[in-house]
DNA sequence: TTTAAAATAAGAATGATTCTCATTATTGCA
DNA sequence: TGCAATAATGAGAATCATTCTTATTTTAAA
């Protein structure tokens, strides 16, 4: 999955699934977020790629993500942040720096993340829930904002 | 911790500990919280308590979040929703209906919160990061919202 | 009490996000 | 290939949760 021409066959048919194109502007969203290895703020996109109107990169953002191809994620800084959804990733988890918002992605081993499932899915029987996925967020500081503090 | 006695007793000295005081409007808001079973809107609070104005519920809440006796909660619907901190309420995690922003709490079993928290630490250290918490959401649909799709 | 510092409340300001709409691109069909 | 019809684009306006400002009121300590 982490091949590019898997990622934009991927893409295209999950756009095409919600009734949406697979356009330009799309692509260069994709790749950006593809070429990050961590979570990226609308400014962060716009900064990265200059020629793609502000509007525009949200509408569409807003597009993928009703697509299942990009996840929203917010924190308690005000900025959300995007990145490729978990069909294209893979399974993670953020870091996030409470300090400076920065979210970095981590992964648990295999058999933490099975005892962890099946926990989970009890406790979502038991309320009625139907789950579609869990999150799970590290809160804390990192090396840059402890040495600046 | 269930006492409201010591829940004062305890709030009174987090907000001194950041040269606070304990108002009677924020007492009016920690009361609130503590009737409510789960994390509140800015918009809940103010229908529960008309008599509070809203530029200082904003305020105090900060002022409550600031001293460690709450919690601002962000999930993608765009408000926010305010909870008792741990340290008053216990270590718990949250259940979110992706359709209508509810959230509920639940907690884990001690012996799944103890090999999750043992593998973060893990995680944590690696990527230099100090930890303050971690914070574990189930997103899903609850009853009724699946009733009326 | 008096007084200095903190809290309050009403409304203005901010700023991320969403909406509007005129223009441009794309698709399906003849 | 050419022509609607439909969807996407981008610039700027509008929205709305949240934060700020400021004049007034409350509080705590001497």
């Amino acid at each position: 999955m982490s091949n590019e021409i898997d990622v934009d066959q991927l893409v295209t048919s999950q756009l095409e699934a919600v009734g949406q194109r697979y356009t330009n502007n799309r692509r260069r969203l994709i790749s950006i977020l593809l070429l990050s290895s961590k979570p990226l703020t609308i400014t962060q996109i716009l900064e990265i790629d200059p020629g793609l109107a502000q509007s525009s990169a949200y509408r569409n953002l807003t597009a993928l993500e009703e697509a299942g191809s990009v996840v929203r994620i917010v924190t308690s800084d005000d900025h959300a942040r995007y990145e490729l959804a978990e069909e294209i990733l893979e399974h993670h988890h953020h870091i996030i720096c409470s300090p400076c918002g920065e979210i970095l992605d981590f992964h648990l081993s295999e058999s933490v993340e099975r005892t962890l499932e099946a926990s989970l899915k009890k406790v979502a029987d038991q309320l009625g829930f139907t789950l579609d996925t869990h999150r799970l967020d590290l809160i804390g500081t990192c090396t840059s904002c402890r040495a600046n503090a």
